[in-house]
DNA sequence: TCTCAACTGTACCCATGGTGCAGTCTCCCC
DNA sequence: GGGGAGACTGCACCATGGGTACAGTTGAGA
């Protein structure tokens, strides 16, 4: 019987996209409990057996939006480091090149940065079953691997000035992330996420650059 | 008719305090929208009645959530750099003795930091009236203000390695403990929020220390 | 003894998640 | 061009939860 979750991954309907897309948007400002169906298919313009027939539950919704999240993360971050290592051979320029990127494209987005989907599953975390907690919490190490994956290609032709853990260093751009668009949402300035990831990078420059 | 509020902070009733702690448990772990008021009276022994008596909606209920919230924050903080400029007369080693502090304070909490509520409101900032979403934006404003202050008496007697702005720094700080708990969360390891707090404790040393 | 803060109990309204199922429309394949 | 199937719509129904309204109870202090 799945072939509703097998078509839909092979060539998503447009309703159900749309769906997420309005689903997304509320649960990032208001929660996953208080975004009701009825708004999610009134913006959606289907009806409520709309939303039922593609998804189970609400719960069902929140892993589908999760891993669109996480599968479009990947594809953005992958972007990023491309194109890093693009423009630079030297592990540690590329780094700073890719995180100068990062940051300009977290600056382009029109009112900021609209709310990380794995924060908001923490934050909420008892709402949600196992397979969705589990999801969110492979999400988090693969950000941490891929991360590592660079500082190790760094420090392996810059020893670090401090005795510093590699993975903590690597959970620490995940921390600027996330702290940052916590704190662009509370000061109301959108613009303090990539100063924030600006700051990270000098840390990183100051950290490799030799004496 | 300011009687219930007035005589409630000069001297909170129990069952009030009863409420608060519950409410704050669970609005952190499952958001507010989620938090029923009934499970708010079991959780606190009181009836439904006593909910309305103390609160008159839900909205008054994070109102003083999350006064409660920031002045425990506050005192927490004065205490943490009060204790950090006993200890030494230097800006900079005062600085770094309270991030470590801080550090410490976060490694002891048994199930590790619970939550901010400043970032749950964040997070679903639709649910909450405008008074309440001034008073977030306040307290993260207050933390700006005291970290500035901290820095600005470092940078005074050390003038930092790389062109930084001071706010920017302030809000490093701010940054990392919500990056941290929502991370530490995420991966379910609480000990990652201040292993994140000490890297930032190293950023800071290699910044202002002269070389 | 009286008063008042701090509750309790009951009844009621509306919105929302969720179930169950029959009907419809449109495209594609035979 | 007939039929099946995927993608929906429409409707009836239930339980839970926020919120309103209001009358009654209890215990400590003046």
């Amino acid at each position: 019987m799945g072939t509703v979750e097998s078509l839909a991954k092979a060539r998503p309907s447009p309703a159900r996209t749309r769906m997420l897309d309005v689903a997304l948007a509320a649960i990032l400002s208001k929660g996953f409990d208080a975004t009701t169906i009825e708004e999610i298919v009134a913006g959606a313009e289907v009806t409520r057996s709309g939303f039922f027939y593609h998804f189970r539950d609400k719960n069902q919704l929140a892993r589908a939006l999760l891993e669109r999240y996480v599968e479009e993360d990947d594809r953005i971050l992958d972007d990023v480091f491309r194109r890093g290592h693009e423009l630079s051979d030297d592990p540690l320029q590329a780094l700073l090149i890719s995180l100068r990127l990062f940051a300009e494209l977290f600056g382009d987005i029109p009112n900021g940065h609209p709310g990380c989907m794995v924060a908001t599953i923490c934050y909420q975390e008892r709402l949600f079953d196992a397979e969705v907690r589990t999801l969110n919490r492979e999400a988090t190490l693969g950000w941490r691997r891929r991360f590592l994956g660079e500082l190790e290609g760094v420090a392996r032709r810059y020893p670090p000035r401090d005795a510093a853990d590699l993975s903590d260093l690597a959970d620490m751009i995940s921390t600027a992330v996330e702290g940052g668009i916590v704190m662009a949402k509370a000061t109301g300035d959108p613009a303090l996420l990539p100063r924030q990831i600006l700051l990270l990078r000098s840390y990183f420059k100051l950290l490799f650059t030799p004496a």
